[in-house]
Parts: C-alpha cells; structure tokens; sequence
DNA sequence: ACCGTTGTATTAGCTGAATAATACAATGGG
DNA sequence: CCCATTGTATTATTCAGCTAATACAACGGT
C-alpha cells in the first residue's frame, strides 16, 4: 500500500482516508483485505503512529474497516444503509456545493452530468490497473 | 442581505463566501447588483470588518465582485472563460470526492445523475423566490 | 476644497487542530 | 504460557488560521 503525501495544507490523517476511502469505493480494495498496520504505515510514511492511528480510527466510525487487536485492520462489510432520506439529507449539501463550482467554471447542467459519468466510468476502471 | 452565521466551524469568512457565491451562481444576485458595504455587514453580523473583506477578496480573486473605492462593491460581468482542459482540470477532484461519497452512501451513479439534475432544477428555481 | 464614506493595511492575540513522544493494554501464535 | 505485535490512551508542543483592534488611504458628492 503506497500512500502518497504531499504537504499542501491538507492534513496527513486525512490524506490517508480520502485514499484508503477512493480504494475502497473503486474496488481496488475489497471486503476482507488487510491495511497495513498501524506502525508499519507510519514508519513506511515516516509519521506518528497516533496520526495513522486517527485516519483508521475515522474509517471505522464510517463503517469502512474494522480493527481487531493483535491482528490488524481489515477493509468491513459493507456498512448497514441507512434510509433514503438519510441518504439524501447527507449527500444534498455536497451537491449543492458541486453544482455552484461546474456552474461558477461555465459548464451547463449537461456538461456536468456528462463530466460526472466519465469520471465514474474511469474510476470503476481503475480497479483493474492493479 | 441577510446571510445567516453559524458557529459549526466552518469560518464566517467562508460562510460569506459560500453564501454569496450561491446567490450569484442561483441568479439571485444579478451582474452590477451592489452588494453590503463592508462594514455595513460587519456591523449587521457582529464581525470585524476585516473578516468581511477577506471574504470579499476572495469573491474579487475569483472574479465574481468588483470593488470600486468609495462606492463600494458590484457583482462582477462573468468571469474569462478558462480554456476546457483547464476548467476540466479545475472540476475533476470534486467530481471523484462526490462520487466516492455517493457511492459510499450506496448511490448508483444513476440515482447520482437524478438526484444532481433535481438539484440543479432547484437551485435554478430559487431565483424566483425572493 | 472638504469630509464622510468607501475599501486597505498592519499588528497582535488567541484558539484549536495536527502531530508527536511516550507509556499502556490486549491477545493470538509459537 | 509468554511475549511480540497489535491497537489504545494520555499528555504536551507546535503552528497555522481566524478574528479583532486600530490606524491609514482614496475618492466622489456636495
């Protein structure tokens, strides 16, 4: 697992979930696998254990892994969905926000769905780079 | 203007900025309309007026409000359109957050495209509203 | 020409977040 | 059964970002 960070302002734990979260979600990552441990990655990253400890701690509030002592961290279940309203309340902000920025550069509502599906297209394919 | 603070932790510049920007990009705010004076809205929010003129800054390094000395502060004619690759560029990392985050919800990139077309129909609705 | 109003600049304080140092606790495999 | 390895907890330090206080500068209407 080679994470890559860069110093710019985005904080190191959050770096390691955002690309442990887009593994997952592309596929790269599958139900059951083993993160590397807690130690291992922060030496490999040259950081505090705390600080790897804090990104795993925040997927598994997100229900994305699981942490079994003395053994590892491993990618969960998928997580128990929750109702379609809940769903929806918690995704509508992030729409918002998108739709304000696609507009805010010039493209039209066709565009960004257009953008939206290639981009979903190329992430699901990633899964086979490996 | 009534912009609405809230104390999340989100920056009050910010949340101007957000707000602001929304009005603009939902047609709310109509190019040469004449927004607060700076420190008429640092005094309507409470807030010193520097945090106002951060976020305006902002707005004017994004190109959407101009500052004119001693009158005040204009919403912007529509900014240089970048070229395509560049505004490609620019939209791409928050097109794969909000996929990641759709999919973490349990989304289909189908009900993702839906639930964006509505979105984008409400928000071009608002403008009617006020 | 003035002066009130507009935006601007400088400085300083403070809070909170991020990270690290270090020590603790649990448990499965040899 | 024990101990190496796993995750956990506590505490401290540093640093950046946000906001405020205060003083400055420009300019247009009267």
């Amino acid at each position: 697992m080679q994470l890559h960070i860069s110093s710019d302002g985005v904080p190191i734990y959050q770096q390691i979930v955002d690309q442990i979260q887009y593994r997952i979600m592309s596929g790269q990552l599958a139900v059951g696998d083993e993160l590397p441990t807690i130690r291992g990655l922060a030496e490999d990253l040259r950081v505090n254990p705390n600080t790897v400890a804090r990104a795993y701690r925040e997927l598994e509030n997100e229900g994305l892994v699981e942490k079994r002592r003395t053994t590892g961290t491993f990618v969960a279940e998928l997580p128990a969905t929750r109702s379609l309203a809940e769903r929806r309340r918690l995704l509508t902000p992030h729409l918002d926000k998108l739709i304000i920025q696609s507009r805010q550069l010039g493209f039209s509502v066709g565009d960004l769905l257009d953008l939206l599906r290639k981009r979903d297209a190329q992430i699901t394919k990633t899964k086979r780079l490996r």
